[in-house]
DNA sequence: TTGTAAGCGTTATCAC
DNA sequence: GTGATAACGCTTACAA
C-alpha cells in the first residue's frame, strides 16, 4: 500500500488533514518559512508528507510566485557536438542551481526559434541562453521586450547588448596555423567557412595573422570554401591537394573540415604527415580519433555553456556586475604526435 | 511604442478591457473554442492581443487544465552521441506535436535521475522518455505511482512494463561478426562491455551466433574487455593484438571501442585491411571518419528518439494500442572501402 | 452570443 | 505559533 491508486493528485490540504494542521503550516515546512513551526509540528507534517507521497506542484508555486524555475537552451543542432557539449555545461549549472533547462533546436531555422522563443515567454521562463541561427534580432527585441534575460553563446547579434560568452577564435586560428608555420611550412591551405560568421571570420583573420608573423605572404588561392558535412572537407581538401601548387599544409575553420581533407589526403594516397600536415580546431568531431594524430587546438565547449549558465543565473538574480558580461574563454593547442614506425617498415 | 516598459505581465483581463469584451470571449478566440465567438468581436479581441502584445500564461493554463505539455527526457550523458541524436529526434516529434522537452542528464548516477523524476512529477510532466542508468526500479515505480506514462529508450529494467524502444542489437554484431566472416577471417576478436547489461549481453550473443552459423568455435580468449573511453578500447586493442596468436579482425561491442583498438593497431605499424581488419557498431563516434574507411553497423539512434517519443505522445492521448508498445528498430551493415593505393604505392 | 464566477494548488498577508 | 483567506491567470459551467 502507501501508493495511491486512484488518480486524483494529493495536495497540500491533504496532507493538513492528515497532519490535522492548516495548509499554512505545511507550506512554512515545505519551504523551511517564512514563518517558524514547532519541532513537534514539523515531524507531524513530514509523517504525512512521507505517507501520502505528497509532491508540491511546481505549477501553483510558480503561477503564485510570478517566477519559475526554468531556463530555456536555444541551440541549432543537438547532434553537432560542439552544440550538445555546451549543453551539457549549461545544463550541469542549472541543476546545481535547481534550475531545469527545456531544450529548443531551431534547426538553424529561425521560424523554430521565434516558435521557441514564444514559448518560453509563455512558459514565464525564468532565462534564456541561446546560441542564435542568425543576426536577425526579432527574438532578442521580444525577450527583451518581456523582461526576459537572456545570454547569447558563442555568437553575437548587431545592435543586442545581452551578455555574451565566446571562445578565442581568433587566437585558435592563429595558434593551429602556427603550429604548422613552425613545423616549417610555408604554403598552408585554409578550408573557411561557406558563409562566414563573426566566429569564423575571427578564425581566419587568426590565419592571416599567424603568416603575416611569419613573413608568409597571404595567397587568396589557398583559401577555399568548405562546408558544414564531413565530405564538403573531402571536397575541399581535394580541391587544394590538386592545384598546380599545392600547399603542403593545410588547416581548416572546424575540424569537420580538417577531418574531411585529411580524409581525402588518404584517399590519395599522400603520406601523413611525410607530405601534408594537418592541424585543426575542435569544434565538432572527435580529433582524438584520428590517425595519424592530429594537432587541434581546443575550444572549451563544455566550459563555455557552464560559464554562459553561470552568468544567467546571476543576471536573472539581478547580481551580475556591468563589468562582467561578456566574456571570451582562452583556447589551447594540443599537440598530437604519431609513435608508429613508418608506414612501410613492415 | 506599443511595447510595454513596465514590468507588468499584461494578462487576459487586460485584453479583455482593451477588446471591450469578457475575459471568457478572450480565452474562446485564443483557444478556438469551446464556444462560437462572431467574426467582429474575434477581430477586436485578436487586435487587442497584436496591440498589447498578450501571450497567454502556459502555468496558468496548465495549473487550470491539470496538464502540461512538458515530456521530460532523461538521458546519461549528451556529450555521448547515441544519446543526443536520441534526443535530437525526441524533440523534433515533440516539437511538432506542440509539447516542449525538458532535458535531464543523469551522469549515470541514480540519485541525479531520481532528482530529476522528482522535479518532473513536481512539474506535472506529461510524459518521460527515459535512458535509464540501472536497472533499478525505484525511478520507474515513482513515475508510475503518478501516472506519468514512460518509455524506456535502449535499456530495460526489470519487472517494468512500460513501452520500450531498442536496436536490434543481436542482428548489430551478427552482421559485423559475419562480415569479417565472409571476408575469410576465422579468427576475430571481440571487446566486450566492461559491465554488460542487457543490450550488450544481445551484442555479444551476436558476435558468438555468427560465429557459429560459420562453424567457428568460439574462443574466450578472443573476448576482452574494453571500456567507455577510447583509450580503453586502444588498451583493448593492443591486448588482442599481443597475444601468442592474435586475431586476424577484430569487432567490439561498439564503436569507441573499435576505433580504439583500430588506432593501436595503426600506432603498432600493423597495415589495415592488410594484416588485419575491423567491422564496428555505431553507437558513438562517427566512424564515417576513419580511415582507412571502416565497416559498421548503423544504429537507428535518431529514429528510435523519433519513435519513442510517438510511443509516448500516443501513450498520453491513451491511444496506444497494447500490442504497439515494444519496438525493435533494425539495423543496417554499411560497407566502407578504401579507394586508397596501397599503403607503399608512393 | 456573451458575461460572471468558481476553482486549479500554491504563497503570503492577515488576524488570532 | 497557527488558521483563515486573498491573490496568481487561466478554463469553463452556468447564467443572462
Amino acid at each position: 500500500m502507501g501508493i495511491s491508486l486512484v488518480k486524483r493528485t494529493i495536495t497540500r490540504d491533504d496532507v493538513a488533514r492528515e497532519a490535522g494542521v492548516s495548509p499554512a503550516t505545511v507550506s512554512y515546512v515545505i519551504n523551511n518559512g517564512p514563518r517558524p513551526v514547532t519541532d513537534e509540528t514539523r515531524e507531524k507534517v513530514l509523517a504525512a508528507i512521507n505517507k501520502l507521497g505528497y509532491q508540491p506542484n511546481a505549477l501553483a508555486r510558480n503561477l503564485r510566485m510570478q517566477k519559475t524555475n526554468s531556463i530555456g537552451l536555444i541551440i541549432p543542432d543537438n547532434k553537432n557536438t560542439f552544440f550538445s557539449d555546451n549543453a551539457l555545461g549549461v545544463e550541469q549549472i542549472a541543476f546545481d542551481n535547481g534550475y531545469n533547462v527545456i531544450m529548443c533546436h531551431s534547426a538553424y531555422r529561425l521560424d523554430r526559434e521565434l516558435a521557441y522563443i514564444h514559448m518560453l515567454i509563455s512558459h514565464q521562463a525564468a532565462g534564456v541562453i541561446w546560441i542564435p541561427c542568425s543576426e536577425d534580432s526579432a527574438g532578442a527585441k521580444l525577450l527583451e521586450s518581456f523582461h526576459i534575460p537572456f545570454v547569447l553563446l558563442d555568437r553575437v547579434i548587431q545592435g543586442v547588448t545581452s551578455p555574451s560568452i565566446k571562445a578565442d577564435n581568433f587566437k585558435a586560428a592563429y595558434l593551429a596555423t602556427n603550429h604548422l608555420v613552425q613545423l616549417g611550412h610555408r604554403r598552408i591551405g585554409f578550408i573557411k567557412r561557406p558563409v562566414d560568421l563573426n566566429h569564423s571570420i575571427a578564425r581566419l583573420n587568426g590565419y592571416k595573422q599567424a603568416l603575416q608573423d611569419a613573413n608568409i605572404p597571404f595567397d587568396p588561392d589557398l583559401v577555399v570554401p568548405g562546408g558544414f558535412l564531413f565530405q564538403d572537407g573531402s571536397v575541399a581538401g581535394r580541391q587544394l591537394l590538386s592545384m598546380a601548387s599545392p600547399p603542403t599544409a593545410i588547416t581548416a575553420y572546424n575540424d569537420m573540415n580538417t577531418i574531411g581533407a585529411m580524409h581525402a589526403a588518404q584517399e590519395m594516397g599522400i603520406r601523413i604527415p611525410e607530405d601534408l600536415s594537418f592541424a585543426g580546431i575542435d569544434d565538432i568531431a572527435q580529433s582524438e580519433y584520428c590517425f595519424p594524430p592530429l594537432t587541434t587546438v581546443r575550444i572549451p565547449t563544455f566550459e563555455m555553456g557552464k560559464m554562459s549558465a553561470n552568468l544567467l543565473i546571476a543576471l536573472i538574480r539581478e547580481e551580475l556586475p556591468e563589468d562582467q558580461k561578456h566574456h571570451c574563454l582562452d583556447v589551447e593547442l594540443i599537440v598530437r604526435e604519431s609513435t608508429a614506425p613508418p608506414c612501410n617498415s613492415k
